[in-house]
DNA sequence: CTGTTAGCGCATTCAA
DNA sequence: TTGAATGCGCTAACAG
């Protein structure tokens, strides 16, 4: 394996100091011009890149920033991280992505190794374990350190930063009440353990929708679904129930593909027997039979606006900067699960 | 924006040298008990950490590995991902995705800043924009750089390096093969340019096992799909034909659950008149109706391999290594869009 | 026009 | 048991 080339080889080649070499790579015109060009002919033709470990060693800044995410496999992260891209490239910045699985563990190490000057500034997503351990001492002391972060999609109301929210509230307000629009009599939701804050507060608005419209809130059409277990059974229990839900609010793509596959196989007609309604970016909407009327998320905004946020703070000076919550509002896709025959007598 | 805490700070604080608390920190033998216990508990209080660019700088080395992948919204480069990372971590590497986008243009930059000292190797899926252009010019700098590269799934024949490639021409052959087993008469192909390679090698495989088997090759029953246009219009063709096909394989997902719908639109029957193959780790082929039988690409398995391979390079001390080509074998998972009622007469 | 020096933060060798 | 010195690769202020 060859040793790559550096400054420092560069003199020694022709046989000038090393500031000479950087500087004449910098088409400095303190070099006389045929040096320089004898120099960069050189460099170039050995492929010489500045060691960015030293250059960002020099310069205290790495114009690399860190992404945590829960998963991967979920389209809307996906969305999300391709909106911090572009923003991030546009600004001449490099995005490193880390895992944590929904792991608090695996959370702190991610955020241990960014923390040790790779990166300019982090964006996150809590894991769930976090949010159920209810344990942010990393977040904290990432702050204390003085290194730039912003929370997006899941957030932590006592860390004091930059966040980017969706409307759950409101998502899952209008998402009911599109289901009522729809004459739904019976509307039940599958969401999440309370642990998991997107999911909690998409109850709320869900609940708000029902009460406002005196609806009843009716323990049995509110499923929290535990993932541990098998999904699928978990759901089946809304249709064994002696008053089975003619309306389903899922609160992501998989719960809500599953109600479809579930109604299928009860032969129950979408939506005229069972509407439904996800909450989701993801892909999977789209090719479902029928397609899937959904909660946008705007993950790719969520992304953008996180990403410019966290320059925001990078590119602030002075001491007294500001944080700032962003919420993104939702708005609904509606596609055939919602798309009723609307019978008039 | 506090400043973090380094080596020299403690030392001034407890006016010892540098070095002391470096290797009080280590817990050297060197260095006292009581100095030692008193150094460490100071930094645990204020958080210390060293500070990575520092220690790589030193030790020439970056614990990181760097992953090129041309989109994050495919679920199979999701499930490589997640393997590498595994084997990574389990490893003590972290992993830095960057996104190409399947563009040539952001491919290189993604190298040059991997290749200035970041990560200690490199695994790549060139984007198809490369592919296209057959410009490979910076993968051989990169190997001229002597940093370790695994280029996995989409590979280039001319640069010598290791490889993981999933057996395309077998999967091919084996979702065509598996069309004919369910007794499909005319059966179609729905695939990529021929400079996408991964496409161009299925195709191979559909026309052996055509041609294996006496049927004959059709151009008309060979679609090659332009994502710059609509897609729907493209597959739609092959429906309105004189004589449609029975069959289809698509190799991928997303033009497989097109034909869904469209199969659907023209209310013709999947399986019995139209029966579908996918090529793909996907998760929408589950949640389609029918659900998509499908090629398995087993991306979590290239992920794994390909991250062991670079570990091999990465830790191999002498001059003569060899370079590896592993082939993941592909299997097939069936569900409904090929699961014919056989009936006997 | 070119070179010397210092320093970014750390680890390590050698000397005290 | 501790510290001084060196160097990883680079940049920039300053000197010549």
């Amino acid at each position: 394996m060859k040793s790559k080339i550096t400054l420092k080889k560069i003199a020694k080649e022709f046989d000038v100091s090393i500031s000479t070499v950087s500087k004449a790579l910098k088409d400095s015109h303190e070099i006389s011009e045929e040096v320089r060009e004898r120099i960069k002919a050189f460099a170039k033709y050995y492929n010489y890149k500045p060691n960015s470990l030293a250059v960002n060693l020099r310069n205290q800044k790495t114009k690399t920033i860190g992404v945590i995410i829960p998963q991967i496999v979920h389209h809307f992260f996906t969305k999300v991280i391709s909106g911090i891209e572009h923003i991030a490239n546009e600004n001449g910045y490099n995005v490193m992505i880390c895992l944590s699985n929904e792991s608090y563990e695996k959370e702190v190490l991610n955020m241990d190794m960014l923390e040790s000057g790779i990166v300019d500034g982090i964006i996150v997503s809590v894991a769930k374990e976090t949010e159920e351990k209810e344990d942010y001492k990393h977040f904290k002391q990432l702050i204390d350190n003085g290194l730039p972060l912003v929370l997006f999609d899941r957030e932590i109301p006592e860390i004091n930063c930059n966040k980017v929210i969706v409307d759950d509230f409101g998502g899952g307000f209008l998402a009911t009440k599109h289901l009522m629009n729809i004459s739904c009599k019976r509307i039940a939701i599958i969401t999440t353990p309370d642990h998991v804050m997107v999911g909690k507060i998409r109850k709320e608005g869900y609940i708000q929708a029902l009460t406002e419209n005196n609806f009843p809130i009716q323990e049995e059409l509110i499923i929290k679904v535990n993932e541990k277990y098998d999904i699928t059974n978990q759901i089946q229990k809304l249709f064994d129930q002696a008053n089975p839900p003619d309306g389903i609010f899922a609160v992501n793509e998989i719960y809500a593909a599953t109600v479809i596959k579930i109604a299928q196989k009860r032969n129950l007609k979408i939506p005229d027997e069972i509407a439904i309604m996800g909450f989701t970016d993801g892909l999977i909407s789209e090719y479902t039979t029928p397609s899937l009327s959904a909660v946008d998320q705007h993950g790719y905004t969520m992304g953008e606006k996180a990403m410019e946020l966290l320059l925001d703070e990078i590119n602030y000076q002075d001491s007294d900067y500001k944080y700032n919550t962003t919420i993104i509002e939702t708005d609904l896709k509606l596609r055939e699960s919602t798309k009723k025959q609307i019978i008039s007598y």
